[in-house]
DNA sequence: CCCAGCTCTGAATCGGCTG
DNA sequence: CCAGCCGATTCAGAGCTGG
């Protein structure tokens, strides 16, 4: 780090420590309210997960009888496109306003409201920089027969305006993505198992989110010490992770259960440590395994030290999946093998070890636990 | 094929034969325009890929079909919205008119432009029944670095409204993804090689569409000798795969280079014949036959003893097709197949067994015996 | 202890025909 | 328009249980 960097950084936790926002801190209300209380160009992103507009029919059935809990929440009502365009188009301005000119917005939806989503993001000035498609691994099938299954929901990425700066760790994404440029359809699973969040055995909320997601979200649009506000906050997901990779966060939400849940969630969460281990699973279906992904679902803790067999060189795993040598080289585990070999390449997989009990292990056997724990 | 078919077929020759349709034509003039030529509920399927951007050239018209300049330099960005909007809304309005009550509508865009058009389906009573992500094997990079790669584009399929009836050939989608529910995102490389037009060296057309994408919509959504319109033709993707399938099809086009090579790329395509036509059924399509008929024929014995597959619950069929179950209750084999599991609805065909040779077997195998024996 | 098999569930705009 | 009946319809993952 730089000398630059450290007066950044010590300008940066000044201003924070005057800060009239509710940093690290859950807000109880209307999030347009609550959203009006904030101070204008104060946070460097907005990630929300507004309502969807569902409007589903009668109840539905499984082919064996069973009964399909479906989103009947008063939250997700609106009586007409009208209203829900007018509620859309009022948070997403406020969202507009508390932006930093060079911040971002994230917003997720299905095609019952993104369409309306996306055009009251254009129609306020906001510039869109990608769409992004959330496939899911496992999506509830389509009962009856009468469609396609419905297995992805849709993310819109967009900055303050056309010429507006933004951040994007182009570098982050394509390490993650095993030195391919990250493209705009992500697969993971849905949230459950001991990520989901249940009391009594019931999920506490019906529309809990991946942690995953936000985490990839979180690496490439964010830096550390960056604030994120989600003004839909429900159990939290956003605050967890955003926690875990060192960002400071802001939750705005309606429900006392939810915002129980959350803190609990939230405090429980540790930066950068293993405990959402079973929680996050990984893209199927591709044969190869970026290294990333081994980051990204916990198998590789960020911060561990990886050797050679003959412990002559070692290197530092980071949060986006590249490695940091000890003398300096940093990048995808095989270009940093390469360079501190000097040699033209290396294959990162078999180079690198990690201790474990005190025995080298090479990071390929990870990858293969990784394989044999998601691959059928 | 039965009577009944044959009879609906030469019916629909003869109407078809009368139709001021230009069945299998390419209509040169402004689509909006031309669409207005075309008689209302006429049409089986609108297959459009509007231009993205929002630089249409100086071609956009309000819904009332006045001339809007698109180009001029003052104008700002909501004007170009508004103008798109208008635009969009005008030939979604005058598809809508052209469309039979059950037919169904798809439309392809990106970012740059789906939002718009989606919010415009919705507002003008369209029903969306999926949108569908096309992931592009092969896409081009963001050679900047300054985005997630644009990988995918988005489809929307919707029905005229939310009570109307559609094709969605679902057998014929689950056997095309090898025995699973064809899902809402589609792999296909971008066109190129052979099936890319190209003239001097030069692609014809900037956004020549895959076949196989149009294949799988065709597919879908429609039935052999259904007539699918496209307005924007451009070099004719839409027709060379509909005459491929047995399908009917119109074009519209403003340029004469796109319909130059449109008309020569169809001719030249091959139809499918009538055996390779052939899709897999539903079996709401097939023959019905009654529990009853069964017995009457002697296919199964008054006095059988049906169990589930558990042998949970176990009933006696009766000589007039009715069962009488162990705890009283009687009907058909699909009411007290609800009634002993005390579910809202049973498939009787699948939930009732009989015993041969120490093996359960659902009767609906009995029902193909029968149907085997007895169909031509 | 392990494995095979069974159960449960997830943002879902999820019939058609007859009388 | 409504009631009632007929009968078609599911994928992957997690967790539990019994052998």
């Amino acid at each position: 780090m730089g000398v630059m960097d450290k007066v950044a950084r010590s300008q940066r936790a000044a201003e924070l420590a005057e800060s009239p926002l509710p940093l690290d801190q859950i807000v109880m209300g209307d999030c347009i309210a609550a959203m009006r209380a904030l101070p204008a160009k104060s946070v460097d992103m907005v990630f929300a997960d507004p309502p969807y507009n569902l409007q589903l029919g009668g109840e539905l059935f499984r082919p064996d009888g069973s009964h399909v809990d479906a989103v009947t929440d008063d939250w997700d009502k609106f009586d007409t496109f009208a209203a829900y365009d007018a509620f859309t188009r009022a948070w997403l301005a406020e969202a507009h306003r508390i932006l930093k000119d060079d911040g971002t917005i994230w917003v997720i939806g299905s095609y019952h409201n993104i369409f309306r989503v996306g055009a009251a993001v254009q129609d306020l000035g906001y510039w869109i920089l990608n769409d992004i498609v959330w496939r899911k691994a496992n999506p509830m099938p389509n009962f009856r027969g009468t469609r396609f299954t419905n297995a992805h929901e849709t993310l819109i990425w967009a900055s303050k305006g056309e010429k507006a700066k933004y951040t994007f760790n182009y570098r982050s994404m394509k390490t993650l993505n095993d030195e391919l440029q990250m493209r705009s359809d992500w697969e993971f699973p849905i949230c459950g198992g001991q990520e989901r969040l249940k009391k009594g055995g019931v999920k506490v909320h019906p529309t809990q989110k991946p942690e995953a997601l936000i985490y990839r979200i979180l690496l490439a649009c964010t830096k550390p010490g960056d604030v994120v506000l989600d003004p839909f906050f429900g159990t939290g997901t956003t605050g967890a992770v955003a926690k875990r990779l060192g960002r400071r966060w802001i939750g705005i939400e309606r429900e006392l259960a939810y915002i129980d849940a959350a803190a609990e969630r939230i405090a429980a969460a540790l930066p950068l440590d293993e405990s959402a281990l079973a929680t996050m699973q990984s893209p199927r279906g591709a044969p190869k395994v970026a290294f990333g992904v081994l980051v990204e679902n916990n198998y590789l803790t960020p911060g561990t030290v990886l050797v050679d067999a003959k412990r002559r060189h070692s290197a530092t795993v980071r949060a986006d999946g590249s490695l940091a040598s000890a003398c300096g080289a940093s990048g995808s585990i095989h270009k940093v093998g390469a360079t501190v070999q000097q040699a033209p390449a290396c294959n990162g997989w078999t180079f690198w070890h990690r201790e474990v009990d005190g025995v080298l292990e090479p990071i390929d056997r990870v990858r293969q636990t990784y394989l044999l724990a998601t691959q059928p």
